[in-house]
DNA sequence: ACCTCTATCTTGACACTGTCCAGATAATAT
DNA sequence: ATATTATCTGGACAGTGTCAAGATAGAGGT
């Protein structure tokens, strides 16, 4: 190891190549249709070789999910900039934007084949954690703006409208509700019912 | 068939058996302990010995997860009947105690193996229909008592409500939310964004 | 230059999975 | 008794994740 990390031998970038070509299938098919043999083709290398790159196949997903974690901190930082009144609802449209445009990687980011079946990364656990204490820290400054209830804490308020966000982007995505266009009628009923006082819902 | 359904020939009531082991398989290790060749072992037929009575095993699946929602139905109904005052946190915390109790059926009822990758029966496609009805109707009820606000239509609100609901379950199912003490005081927290006004939040 | 070390990759093998297919068995209908 | 039909069995196939042992080849030290 020279300068970089530990690629440049036989494939060249096999580490990034098996990664990309993972978020592909999986995007393609799902996590079902994410198999270590048929990554190991599509890269061009024999069935073992990933296995120097990544120990599991949950290690593999585990590093599918922190990527996705990275894209969706991108995602969501533009909104926290933009101003109070507008912001939430652009939080709230971005994060379900995202989970519609990466439904995969958001079921792997959420799901249970990695935090429960599987064993999340240190790495993963960490990424996860401080996404969403950015996202309680907002829930303070939103409720020291008087735009949300201050009845709870903020962790309780960020646990229960979180649990709002992910189980609407999940009923979506997990095929239970089907009509796309209700989506965002439903996520405004959402945030009406986070809103402090009836005088600034619209 | 004379009176019965079609049990009674070689083993006996083998629909039954399996039901039983595969709903006590799923309860033991979720449902990637669920094979079809563990179940017919356990219940000491053949192999293929299920494929007569189960077309599949999406199709297993889907019977028991028909099945848990008629336990549900049978826990939450007992709130319905409650005055008004207690029975929506009533509901919330035997919704959730439920989702608890089964976990894995649970996961079954709403997870994306049935409703997104598999597909669900028409009798269990039914079955979720009835009873998220049931759902809507109660929110309406509540709406009328001036319990829940009106600013939404009741399907909206019993959308977006179901959402948070099924959400801190899954948040909690799937490994993410850890701290089974949290979850009560999480969902005081979510039924009291639903309430309309602050005077009759506690 | 050579030799060693170690990272990388390959192949064989094993124990699983769901399920198609062809046959065996037994209960029912005629 | 015979025919039909429901039920059950075992063989086989194409998948899966991954352990273990070996091949290869680049890097570092002499």
């Amino acid at each position: 190891m020279t300068s970089n990390q530990k690629q440049h031998y036989h494939h060249g970038d096999l580490y990034k190549s098996l990664l990309d070509a993972a978020t592909e299938l999986l995007r393609e098919g799902g996590v079902e249709a994410l198999s270590m043999r048929k990554l190991a083709d599509r890269v061009g290398v024999s069935r073992m070789a990933p296995y120097h790159h990544f120990k599991d196949k949950n290690d593999l997903l585990c590093a599918i999910a922190e990527q996705g974690f990275r894209l969706q901190e991108g995602c969501l930082s533009e909104c926290e900039v933009l101003p109070t009144a507008t912001a939430l609802e652009a939080y709230v449209l971005t994060y379900i934007r995202f989970s519609q445009e990466h439904v995969e990687t958001y079921d792997l980011m959420f799901g249970r084949d990695i935090w429960k079946t599987g064993a999340p990364t240190e790495s993963l656990k960490q990424v996860s954690k401080v996404t969403f204490k950015r996202w309680v820290d907002w829930i303070e400054r939103l409720q020291r703006e008087r735009v949300l209830s201050t009845d709870d804490s903020a962790l309780r308020v960020a646990q229960s409208s979180w649990a709002g966000l992910h189980g609407l982007c999940r009923l979506f995505n997990d095929g239970i509700y089907l009509n796309p266009e209700d989506l965002e009628s439903i996520a405004r009923t959402l945030v009406n019912s986070w809103l402090e006082t009836t005088s600034i819902k619209r």
